[in-house]
DNA sequence: TAGCGGCTATAGGTTTGCCCTATAGCTGGA
DNA sequence: TCCAGCTATAGGGCAAACCTATAGCCGCTA
């Protein structure tokens, strides 16, 4: 029993003669005759009874044309859904996205995305790298936005932009006046960092090998906000990305401060599953981002 | 498109692996590589995303792979019709008599088709000989019980048997005596006559020559059932056939004379169109009427 | 009654396409 | 670096689907 077969003995019940039904189905009558004999010798059931001039159905007949004409209407359902959700730009997409980057990137983003991908809204998952790295893996995501270095095997990734750190402290520390500082005078206690597991706490670990890690919670801040918060409030002074400055750059009660040259950076990229079904939204992400009006980041794409 | 696809595709994403996937639709794992690539080919579409040591279906593909499912579960529908209703002795019969036989000839024959085919139930159309030729060719009936001679296009017809025609008279006709009758003897309008389009009237007519046709109304009977109740009342003699004077042979107002050899009588057969796709049950009613216990006919089955 | 036209079944040959085995290519783990 | 597991590709074999041509049947008509 084929698809085919079913459309020819649809198309004979309807036509009563085996030429007429022939030539809807675009086959020739000996053709539509063999399969419909076929298909009769399949069941061991006559399905039409040849009479002359006529070709009608059995009673059992009918019935069999009857669901064959409901199975060729879910088959033809299996085509309509695989073709119509052929856009690739159509469909939520699945994007994880670790802290240090969502709430700065994300709302120019989407304005973005939404000019090239209009039917394509963004499932948005904000976590940490190692979590977004698994649920790449695991298709719980579709795309992630992480900073490099990143590895997962079955994953690339592709460089987005880089983007510089900055030292920023409290109105009225002793930095202010300087117009630019070295990573190893970001050094002691009274630097406040992200809790453990956020990626960007490990790289400003790595360009100010003079910081200590606080022991004590009250160091440690739960986001890049929070951290802004407490540099504002006297409690220390911090790094952070320049995305993640805000606009305008600074407020009342912090001064930001570049690093000497070379500054340190981080390096923002995309990734998703090698063998990820939706090229053209990695694509639109992309072009999404090379739109991106800002001088916060040196874009790469 | 396919049915064979389809099941390949919701094999594949139930098992999740194109090896197994394979090994379930009993083909090699190229078979199903190919034929996957293929109708993701064809509708355009990714269905799956290939990673490393795992498949999985795209958002679309698990939609598609939803409505192969109900696609597939219909088409076997249509197995299952056509299979469970195989039994051509299942399912109703439509089969058509002529007014001479049927009220005398049915009850036996059901009772002995019950026997034969339980599961056959039979729909009786009575009517006329024309009747029964247009509804053989309209396929409203299929098979039909008649006298000979019967003939219409596309239809065959068997003998079942022969039945002798009788004379019956009221009690104290002067014909109460005789041991048989000759048909040239039986004329005059004092015969009473079935209503013209009986297959019957016409053979009566035809084995007793002599007979007028009656003109008025009061000598035509609709039924052989009504023309006994003539005869009984004193209204004048008739002619029928022997399996409708009824067991036992005649009642209290009538008597039966046979005609003297060669008596008349009528050839009973069964006629089908030559397409009909049960012949078992054909055969069923052969069956039946074989078995027949009656001295009324004269059986050629 | 012979011939013709409409219809379906059969025959014979060609091509399609499905399926197989063998193997390449890729990746992750030892 | 090699091996194991997986999927994709290549190439050949074969069944099945298709085509054209024609037989066979029936009814109609000249």
């Amino acid at each position: 029993m084929t698809l085919t077969e079913l459309r020819y003995i649809v198309a004979l019940a309807q036509e009563g003669n085996f030429s007429r039904a022939a030539e809807r189905c675009s086959v020739s009558q000996p053709t539509l005759s063999v399969a419909i004999a076929r298909l009769e010798d399949e069941f061991g059931v006559q399905l039409f009874e040849r009479g002359k001039g006529f070709v009608s159905p059995s009673a059992l007949g009918r019935r069999v044309v009857e669901q064959a004409q409901l199975a060729l209407n879910e088959a033809e359902k299996v085509r309509q859904i695989a073709t119509v959700g052929r856009d690739q730009l159509a469909g939520p997409l699945r994007l994880g996205v670790i802290h240090t980057i969502g709430p700065y990137l994300l709302p120019q983003l989407i304005h973005s995305l939404k000019l090239v991908a209009p039917e394509m809204p963004l499932a948005i998952e904000e976590t940490m790298t190692a979590n977004l790295a698994d649920m790449l893996r695991d298709n719980e995501v579709d795309v992630a936005i992480i900073a490099m270095p990143f590895s997962q095997s079955g994953v690339v990734t592709r460089p987005l932009y880089d983007e510089a750190f900055k030292v920023i402290v409290p109105r009225g520390h002793a930095w202010e006046n300087k117009t630019c500082i070295r990573p190893e005078d970001v050094a002691g206690d009274e630097v406040l960092l992200l809790k453990a597991g956020n990626c960007f706490r490990d790289q400003v670990l790595g360009a100010c090998p003079q910081v200590s890690s606080p022991e004590t919670d009250v160091r440690l801040g739960h986001s890049i906000g929070t951290i802004r918060c407490m540099v504002a409030s006297g409690l220390g002074v911090s790094v952070l990305p320049e995305g993640a400055l805000g606009n305008p750059y600074s407020n009342d009660l912090i001064s930001v401060i570049p690093f000497c040259p070379p500054a340190p950076s981080r390096r923002i990229a995309l990734a998703w599953r090698t063998g990820f079904v939706r090229p053209k939204a990695i694509d639109a992400l992309l072009t999404s981002v090379r739109a991106l009006k800002t001088s916060a980041y040196r874009l790469l794409v």
